[in-house]
DNA sequence: AATGCGGGGTC
DNA sequence: GACCCAGCATT
């Protein structure tokens, strides 16, 4: 049987790996990975005291995790009164603090993935708004879903969890899952969300680890290279389990993003109003801007889309869905102008697009030129080039949808649709 | 282990 | 303009 620590991902006893890169090409990376190095701490703190096998073997929770030699069990308990000390005073008034239902925690932490607060407070207040209960949100139509999450990104988000309402309404009776077995089973549900909305919801002692926490404690602890490599990720998983406050374990590891996201910023941390700045290594040697490493990153690829905002003398347009293969990573499978990459002659190229999915006559086709504008999908730099085409009627086609350009903001459609639409206003 | 997925705040 | 974010699923 698993303990909650192997089911999160980490292994233990924790092992110096060093991490081979052999064979990769870094041509196309921005930043090649430096050498990679470990800091060999000392396994100083038992980890799940009870649930110590007599017999361990390589299967067992072997309860021993790294901690930075900085602290001795006194210590620690006064380090993780300081941070819950200054989390209580200082935190922000969030709305997915105002309850502990599961599903508001839930939500926010999909919503937070890889997405900053300012973004999200919006799509939440609107999304609870709309889907108040876990209930609600099963009864809706994707549709519905996708459309409210329009604009924030990552869409699968969206569609994973609008399968996992469904699973707990029908499966679960409701509720959210309380063990962190049945948790990950959901969709779109892994270390960092089960851990999350368990602790904060249901006091269950398990560690979050996101890129705020494993900043802070690869600081605290002086951890070199790349925190993202999987060897590394789960050395930093197994010290957040080692540090975690069980009296709070929610506040706890709110405490310590918070903390991350404040004051112990990526690039220049303000160690000067830091709480637990004298536990901390990385700022004893000097190594705050070397800690963490940057991030490999994909060189970037510029392309070119040109899309196609069809208008007949009502003032409607004509949107298309999955309409090839290459289209949908822009527009994320949701509801988009006609669009096709384009090489030398965006015009040409568009008109003949149009011709294939729509059945458009070019001889009688005008489009007209609109202001271009910039998109970014991951490593993707894509220049939008926007045209209008003034046509008598819209072509009525399978997989299409004809309705009021005003009305855009009605269906689900990523921001590259509405920077397209917007350039008509620009014209 | 590597990759792709959106979008925008912040420096 | 670069960096990186309250990660997850897929291969």
């Amino acid at each position: 049987m698993p303990c909650p620590a192997q089911m999160l991902g980490f292994t233990t006893p924790i092992r110096l790996a060093r991490v081979i890169f052999g064979g990769r090409t870094f041509r196309s990376y921005i930043n090649p990975p430096r050498e990679a190095h470990s800091t060999a701490l000392p396994l100083s703190q038992h980890v799940f005291a009870s649930n110590r096998r007599t017999e361990p073997h390589p299967h067992s929770c072997d309860n021993t995790a790294r901690m930075p030699p900085q602290f001795t069990p006194r210590t620690l308990k006064t380090f993780q009164r300081r941070l819950l000390a200054w989390f209580r005073a200082h935190q922000r008034d969030l709305p997915w603090r105002s309850s502990r239902d599961p599903y508001r925690i839930w939500v926010a932490e999909i919503m937070l993935q890889q997405t900053r607060i300012a973004a999200v407070l919006p799509y939440y207040r609107r999304f609870l708004k709309t889907f108040p209960t876990v209930e609600s949100l099963a009864r809706a139509p994707q549709e519905k879903v996708l459309q409210l999450w329009s604009g924030l990104g990552y869409y699968s988000r969206a569609r994973n969890l609008h399968r996992a309402a469904k699973e707990i309404a029908s499966s679960h009776a409701g509720e959210f899952p309380r063990t962190l077995e049945a948790a990950l089973a959901l969709p779109g549900i892994g270390s960092y969300t089960a851990a999350a909305v368990l602790s904060i919801a249901y006091d269950q002692p398990l560690a979050v680890l996101d890129g705020n926490v494993a900043r802070v404690l690869a600081r605290l602890g002086a951890i070199r290279g790349d925190l993202r490599a999987p060897a590394r990720w789960r050395q930093l998983a197994a010290s957040a389990q080692s540090y975690l406050a069980l009296t709070a374990p929610g506040d706890w590891n709110q405490a310590l993003m918070e903390l991350g996201e404040t004051i112990c910023t990526p690039r220049i941390p303000r160690c000067g109003v830091c709480p637990v700045s004298r536990w901390c290594l990385a700022r004893a040697r000097g190594l705050t801007r070397e800690i963490p490493a940057p991030r490999r990153k994909r060189a970037p690829v510029r392309i070119r889309i040109a899309a196609a905002i069809l208008r007949d003398p009502r003032g409607r347009t004509i949107l298309v869905r999955d309409p090839g293969a290459h289209d949908d990573v822009l527009f994320s499978r949701m509801w988009q102008f006609p669009a096709v990459e384009v090489a030398r002659h965006p015009e040409a190229e568009l008109a003949t697009h149009l011709h294939d999915i729509l059945k458009i006559d070019r001889a009688s086709l005008h489009l007209e030129p609109l202001p271009s504008a910039r998109h970014g999908v991951t490593f993707r730099n894509i220049t939008l080039l926007p045209f209008l085409a003034r046509v008598p009627r819209l072509p009525k086609r399978p997989r299409t949808r004809v309705l009021l350009l005003s009305r855009l903001a009605q269906l689900p459609a990523s921001s590259a649709t509405h920077k397209i639409a917007a350039a008509l206003a620009r014209r």
